[in-house]
DNA sequence: AACTTTGGCAACCGCCCGACG
DNA sequence: CCGTCGGGCGGTTGCCAAAGT
């Protein structure tokens, strides 16, 4: 038997919200506040709404303040870099965010900022990607060559014909923090974020992939099976207790940061597990790092990482 | 011009968690 | 300690408009 639910769904209005009753419940909740019992609010003020499509309705729409569309490039930097770091927790990252709510940032994900990053376009982008793209090469008199020489569909690097334009764009610059042989990326990221994302226990910005200093004897005579450890980089976080930094086998991260149930589907790419493009690290990592400071270490990283296998930096 | 497909977004659903009795 | 309740949250759905054929 479940829970009995919070309303009758018999008497209750559903669907779009008239004019009539945003303007009751604005009026009310200005005037009396939400005096704490959403599910009561309905019945107090006269409308057929269950509480919680009250209580949506205000923080999303009616609330002083609300920003709606027209993200800037900072927001969606600041919305990447969080989801890369604590997964699809929207209300954390709207509190980043002044003036977003929520239910706008998962949508602004879900629907554009996810494409935006991965390559599936709108038809609306596609179609200024082509006509930026036929300016172009009309401006330039060997723009034919300089397309073949990057290979496409059948050409001759033998890559997929996955056209990502992360880099393209540099809407959102590099993963934050993370380092790569010792080359820390994209400092840029802001201080509060860092904290905010160490407080909530997220380690995968700061992470360090790298080969184990010692081999552990169940691994001698083939170190190469062996999973990438990672470095916690503390010391930016002063304020965190810890110094320096602590170093843990991979596969113990889910334990140490177990909150960290990030879902990275979108991510998949990264790691190797692409739904329909399985993509290795060379191939993905100008994208991660759009400056191609990775790029260049990209044999080495597939070394160390095993990149063909998922990468387990704490996140699922 | 008509029909189909896709994108965007508001709203709902149901689960989880903390407060409280 | 346990059950109940409300708030909060993330995932999903459904509708409408725009774009494509």
């Amino acid at each position: 038997m479940g829970r009995a639910p919070c309303c009758d769904k018999a008497s209750v209005k559903k669907g779009p919200w008239s004019p009539e009753e945003d303007a009751k419940l604005k009026s009310y909740i200005e005037q009396n506040g939400t005096g704490g019992n959403w599910i009561a609010l309905p019945q107090k003020i006269g409308l057929k709404r269950c509480g919680k499509s009250c209580r949506l309705r205000w923080l999303n729409y009616l609330r002083p303040n609300i920003k709606h569309g027209g993200f800037s490039e900072e927001e969606d930097r600041i919305i990447l870099s969080l989801y890369i770091s604590i997964g699809s927790r929207w209300s954390i990252i709207a509190a980043q965010l002044p003036g977003r709510t929520d239910n706008d940032i998962k949508n602004y994900w879900n629907t554009r900022l996810k494409k935006k990053l991965f390559g599936k376009q709108s038809r609306k982008d596609q179609r200024q990607q082509q006509q930026q793209q036929f300016l172009r090469q009309a401006t330039t008199s060997d723009g034919m060559k300089q397309e073949a020489a990057t290979g496409d569909v059948n050409g001759s690097s033998g890559l997929p014909a996955v056209t990502y334009n992360w880099h393209q764009q540099a809407i959102v610059g590099p993963v934050p923090g993370m380092m790569m042989e010792g080359h820390r990326i994209g400092d840029e990221v802001d201080e509060s974020i860092r904290k905010l994302i160490y407080k909530l226990g997220g380690a995968s910005p700061f992470a360090t992939l790298q080969v184990p200093q010692r081999v552990p004897p169940m691994y001698e005579g083939s170190p190469s099976l062996m999973p990438p450890s990672c470095t916690v980089d503390t010391t930016s976080l002063n304020e965190g207790g810890m110094q320096g930094s602590i170093t843990l086998p991979a596969l113990e991260l889910d334990q140490s940061f177990h909150f960290n149930q990030v879902k990275l589907d979108s991510l998949d790419c990264f790691f190797g597990m692409g739904t329909d493009q399985s993509m290795r690290w060379s191939e993905v990592s100008p994208l991660v790092c759009p400056n191609n400071t990775v790029a260049s270490s990209s044999q080495g990283m597939q070394q160390y990482c095993h990149v063909d296998e998922p990468v387990n930096l704490g996140m699922k």
